[in-house]
DNA sequence: TGACCAATTGGAACCGGTTCCATCTTAGCT
DNA sequence: AGCTAAGATGGAACCGGTTCCAATTGGTCA
């Protein structure tokens, strides 16, 4: 069957197109007994409004779009897991724009502004350059970072130099002195956090008069292999790390499988923390920082919903709480 | 600034509209001279075609849809990314539809056919009843199951039996002669390996002369913490199993834990298999029979995107191995 | 030289909604 | 009864692309 168009439905109930548009858009004034016609011709036809025609005439999309890097990312998942049931719950749909590879970051986001593709957009972990924003702004997109940070665009963060501070104050109060961070590339432009977690580590040890060691800074791609890879580094210096804080619980994870391979235990020889509380961290009893994840999707779809139903003036930023989490892998050092 | 529409761009270079359209399409008969000149006025302009207009004259979306249940449960997640892989090599867009509420599904379903909101389907663990069937054929809307069986829709597929047998077998094969199932609901019209599962299950259990003991099936909502409450109850039965088959990776770390609560040492005291072989039970050292999920997802979306391209006549199956996976969870009983 | 054909091009019609404006009722008020 | 204002309705114009048809041009061949 070729599907039925509102002119079909005009004719069926007998009265014009508008009227039938003013049905299917509820609120306008439309007589009772008009209305009902309408309806029962809709519904005789099995009609429904053709989503394209609609966005054009209306101009809007009823989509979100997310932008996230490495769908791969446990973390990065658990906030989407966050989005989706905002998302789910709402008149919008949702569509996903996974950046594999940074270079076509820009190239993502040009197309998801010029086109139209969306009336609201997340950009989850990706730090905006300021290039970015200009064009963000200039499209008049509703738009909110989660986790990630701009002073010009509404956003869900967290607290990284406290994190990484914290993480390593865990360390120092256990009585380490030797205490490595293996995390991702520092001048990657797009990952803040892995900046600011480093900064609170070094605040920590500057505050505790340590100062900072340079080989006990391993930096690589993300992942539980590389992880490892810089584990075994840090640990076959001449003087090895006591306590290992990670980046990420995917990264702890590596260093746990590299400490194992060496047959080095843990905490006993060798303490380490993570970041994030992903669900492999309670299996595994990782000491980590906890940060809400998931929480941090479903406020920043929510904050973006807010913002797309009345535009706000100044970005709005929501700080989530993090939270040490103490579990079986971090100890005293034994000597 | 407004955006620039096709007229604009046409009357800055000269020429007609069609023509325009000819050379954002390419393939078409345009002469070098004025392919050049219209893609001056393009750049001059910041041109780019409005995807809403296009998708309404052309009766293309460009947009692929995935309806998925449970977007929070890791098996998912994985053929998901297996599926997002594929879709951003490609000139489509994902969108993704989370049904959280089985008594929803219908509406998805049909609000995507009726709608025309995607070139193509992917349907993901979720078996589609005759009538949704009927629906997806009357729309013409090219559609791939991935891990749900339908023999009207082309899929991409496990044997499930083949594995319940397999994890069944594994464990008689190391001794077992008491062995419970905990799963899922078996009477979920949606879940059809939890029901193949079983039957394989039985069907080893009956090979080997056992008979099927009911106390030994526990059933309930898929989730670790209700895992859990089934080993209880199994475990502090008369004659507790020595061995227990768990649908999914997820319920073994419930059945895992249970026990640890209850102090009954795995695998001595007791043997736990799962099935998928998630990222978790690589980490928790759990046996369990690999289902290649995130190859699911490629393939899948990859037979969708042939299906598309050129529509086949019969419906294409596409039958994915399965592993037996030995790790430390398993061992022969005491006794 | 004239007929014919292919290549190129312009632009109207169309896709199926929304929206605005003009028109027609009808009720309310003096 | 006459006038006004509010409510209901029809339908043209519009959103911005694609596509088809007709027209123009230039080259080839007999």
């Amino acid at each position: 069957m070729a599907t039925a168009t509102i002119r079909d439905v005009a004719q069926k109930a007998g009265v014009g197109v508008g009227t039938v548009s003013r049905v299917l858009n509820d609120n306008v004034s439309v007589s009772q007994e008009t209305r009902r016609k309408v309806l029962a011709a809709i519904s005789e036809l099995d009609f429904s409004p053709n989503l394209a025609a609609r966005r054009l005439s209306s101009g809007k999309t009823m989509v979100i779009g997310a932008l996230v890097p490495y769908f791969t990312n446990p973390s990065v998942v658990r906030r989407l897991q966050g989005i989706v049931s905002v998302v789910t719950n709402s008149v919008y749909d949702l569509i996903l724009f996974d950046v594999e590879l940074v270079e076509r970051r820009d190239e993502y986001l040009l197309n998801v502004l010029r086109r139209q593709m969306v009336d609201g957009l997340l950009i989850i972990s990706l730090t905006p350059t300021d290039t970015d924003v200009q064009h963000i702004q200039q499209a008049e997109l509703p738009t909110v970072l989660v986790d990630a940070n701009h002073p010009a665009l509404s956003r869900v963060v967290v607290d990284n130099v406290f994190g990484g501070y914290q993480a390593t104050k865990h360390l120092l109060d256990l009585g380490h002195r030797h205490i490595a961070y293996i995390s991702d590339y520092l001048d990657d432009p797009f990952n803040s956090p892995v900046r600011d977690r480093f900064k609170g580590y070094r605040q920590a040890l500057a505050e505790t008069g340590l100062e900072f060691i340079p080989e006990y800074h391993q930096q690589g791609p993300h992942g539980r292999y590389e992880a490892r890879a810089m584990t075994t580094n840090l640990l076959n210096q001449p003087t090895p790390p006591t306590a290992i804080f990670a980046y990420s619980d995917t990264q702890a994870i590596g260093v746990i499988e590299a400490a194992l391979d060496l047959g080095i235990k843990i905490p006993e020889d060798l303490s380490v923390i993570g970041f994030d509380n992903i669900e492999a961290a309670e299996y595994l009893h990782i000491t980590t920082i906890r940060q809400a994840l998931y929480e941090s999707g479903v406020s920043g779809c929510e904050l973006l919903l807010q913002v797309m139903a009345n535009p706000m003036p100044e970005p709005q930023e929501i700080l989530l709480p993090i939270e040490l989490v103490q579990r079986n892998t971090t100890a005293p050092p034994i000597h």
